[in-house]
DNA sequence: CCAATTTGTCACAGAGGTGTCACAATCATT
DNA sequence: AATGATTGTGACACCTCTGTGACAAATTGG
């Protein structure tokens, strides 16, 4: 959810151009139109997008041309290609697929389809990466197994304290703003009160247990994560878990 | 993924050939080609591919001859054959089954059912995830005889909750988003929404009894196969099924 | 061709997570 | 000590995510 794939839309209809667009934007991409081939090429010189969507019965320059003439130039060599042929036109898929296309939605398809596919097709390309473990102190997160502990003590968060730890530990003994946190622990474009990230700091806090004071709070400047907490002074209460 | 295999492309007519070869190539295969007879032995001789496309119609010796001559030598007789027969020419394929071929096409093909036949073919031939029993705590999957059991309790599930228990195996305490599971259990090229892997999960739990306490979910995540399951507060139920 | 299985989707409900707010507790300064 | 600013907390309405039963289409096996 975090960034909005880009996806170029090539179809001289604008109804179905519309449709598509209206639809993959509500699901969250980013859409351009081209209605021909020229200005499709423009837009793929203006910039590559994350996704191309190509109409097989163009004016002009066919889909297959585009196609392969994408396929050949290094910049735009490596971008998906899904193209919308007219159904059953068997010799066309298997052109298209030969011309280096992903894969092909028949006229008419579904919404539900379309996403589908365009969903598969990004999310091939874009293989997942896990970090390794991270340790710090007796803290242990591993995101591979998404799982945290302290010292042989399993601990139980939520998604976003998990996220949240996550970032710390990534740059231990370092004070973040919220603002620093609410972008890169909620991501870019989120429209959050700073404040929130207090809550979530108090949870984590919780979720922690008894290395919860390994959070701590820089007055005025934001939060931190340290390996050797600054002790309590007059508090010498609840010390045994 | 792991290895790229080498298929032989065995076909007189060159524009099939090619769009055979360049599919293939395009989707993880390396491919020679030969288009008689004389020259397939030829690339037989200097490198046993894993798997052998072979066109029926062929000059020379029929695709017929060379299936037999190479299940007759101990060297090629392991490779599966692949052949390509003309639309609904029944006795064809039957000789040709009979005669070892693994499987076969009928031409006009579409590139999705090629793709299709030979990663299922190779998966068939290829022990792969090899024979040897997998297991997790008590639980013990047999790849050999497609078993699971519990304890000493054998336990009955349908094809694609064994994949998916099978891929759980595999890697072990690690989370795996919906997304990875589909792509890994299902297969590269299928459009299926997300939530249906959920309910296979639920299938997967219900056919595992007493152990479907090990597959966990990750919230936000995805899901997780564990040896030691989160403890479930106090809820000593419904236990027998 | 029919019966039995298996599969993918959907709708609905419940569980759990999230963002805010109001108010209490602390801290830094005067 | 008084005061204004900053941070910690508990409560809560809202919303997302997941579990589940039902169901029709697809597949399998007679």
């Amino acid at each position: 959810m975090r960034n909005m794939p880009a996806v170029l839309v090539v179809e001289d209809e604008p109804a179905i151009a519309e449709l598509i667009a209206v639809n993959l934007r509500h699901n969250g991409f980013r859409t351009t139109w081209a209605m021909d081939s020229a200005s499709a090429q423009r837009e793929i010189d203006s910039g590559v997008p994350d996704l191309i969507l190509l109409d097989w019965m163009l004016p002009g320059d066919s889909g297959l041309v585009l196609a392969k003439r994408w396929r050949a130039h290094p910049r735009t060599k490596d971008v998906p290609i899904i193209m919308l042929t007219a159904r059953g036109d068997e010799s066309d898929r298997v052109a298209g697929l030969d011309a280096g296309a992903d894969d092909y939605i028949a006229k008419p398809f579904s919404t539900k389809e379309l996403l589908a596919r365009v969903r598969a097709v990004l999310r091939r390309r874009a293989p997942e990466p896990v970090g390794d473990a991270v340790t710090l102190g007796n803290l242990l997160l591993d995101p591979a197994t998404h799982r945290v502990s302290f010292g042989d003590q399993p601990l139980k968060l939520g998604p976003t304290e998990f996220k949240l730890l996550q970032y710390f530990m990534g740059s231990a003994e370092r004070v973040h703003s919220r603002a620093q946190l609410l972008d890169k622990v909620w991501g870019d474009h989120v429209y959050i009160e700073e404040r929130t990230v207090d809550v979530h700091v108090k949870r984590l806090r919780e979720a922690l247990g008894a290395a919860g004071t390994m959070v701590e709070t820089v007055r005025g400047a934001g939060y931190r994560l340290t390996a050797k907490p600054e002790v309590r002074t007059t508090a010498p209460e609840k010390t045994s878990v």
